[in-house]
DNA sequence: TCTTGACTTCGAGTGCGCTCGAAGTCCTAG
DNA sequence: CTAGGACTTCGAGCGCACTCGAAGTCAAGA
């Protein structure tokens, strides 16, 4: 496989995927004659794999030691075991803050759709911590 | 409150503090007889919110766009609204994506452990979609 | 009085992760 | 034979969101 239909296949472009190898994520593929990327099927596994460790926060130089490891290939299973259970505990996280973040949104949304409904009374709803906006705050007191 | 408390309250430097007022996240403050910045309290609150939108994602050409009808206030309830509807249901979509990715690596990380646990025999644990890594592609049907 | 240190504005620099363009080579179809 | 397109390397540029430093002002404490 050439890599523009790597690149079709894949969803990356031509560029992204040859700086991906240029910095290691993904190994040399073999050359043809005209010395043109000859890519094995079994990259696509490794670059789905990629994109889940980038989709879930991963940065770059921690996906560089976790293929670096995989290069290495053997005798690193323990280390890349590693890094993935850290990356699960981050990701973890993540998860528990997004709900919290979203559980928000939610209790704001509902605010302004309160307040949309009953037309403008804004004040007093009693969603406690949340004011959804307190408008500008040098006209105290909302004049009305 | 100064700014550089407000940093130390908010979390944020007081830099960024000045960047986000500089581009219109954070509504230009009073200034006193020196022209420092003097914040109201409820500037955190604010900051909180902008904190968690952040924190799920979005862009801070959104968040202008948000910040910007905020200031605008009375009569742009419905827009702010529709601003954070649309950006839960992107919320709720990463939710989806990460948790699913979590799961990917929860079945990568039981295949090492699988393997580290049974000494190597890495091939053959049958987690189907997820060969645990397949090392170098060149080494066809691996030797042993 | 002097010094310390928090504040001001302004513009330049940083780190990340690509993204693009230039200049050249090579394969294939018409 | 020629035109087109896919490929090569190399290095520069970009968008985002800060982050920092320089140079100067000002207020309060020893």
């Amino acid at each position: 496989m050439k890599i523009g239909e790597l690149a079709r296949r894949s969803g990356l472009s031509a560029h992204t995927i040859r700086y991906y190898e240029q910095i290691g994520l993904l190994p040399p593929p073999d050359k043809n004659a005209s010395g043109h990327r000859d890519y094995d099927i079994s990259i696509l596994t490794w670059i789905d794999f990629l994109g889940r460790l980038k989709a879930t926060g991963m940065p770059v130089r921690e996906m560089l030691r976790y293929a670096a490891l995989r290069e290495q290939g053997d005798g690193t299973e323990a280390e890349r075991q590693a890094i993935l259970e850290t990356h699960r505990e981050f990701v973890r996280a993540r998860l528990a803050g997004l709900r919290e973040n979203l559980s928000v949104l939610d209790t704001k949304i509902a605010g302004y759709a309160a307040t949309v409904s009953a037309g403008v009374p804004a004040e007093d709803k009693g969603t406690k911590d949340d004011d959804h906006d307190h408008e500008r705050t040098d006209q105290r007191h909302r004049p009305l």
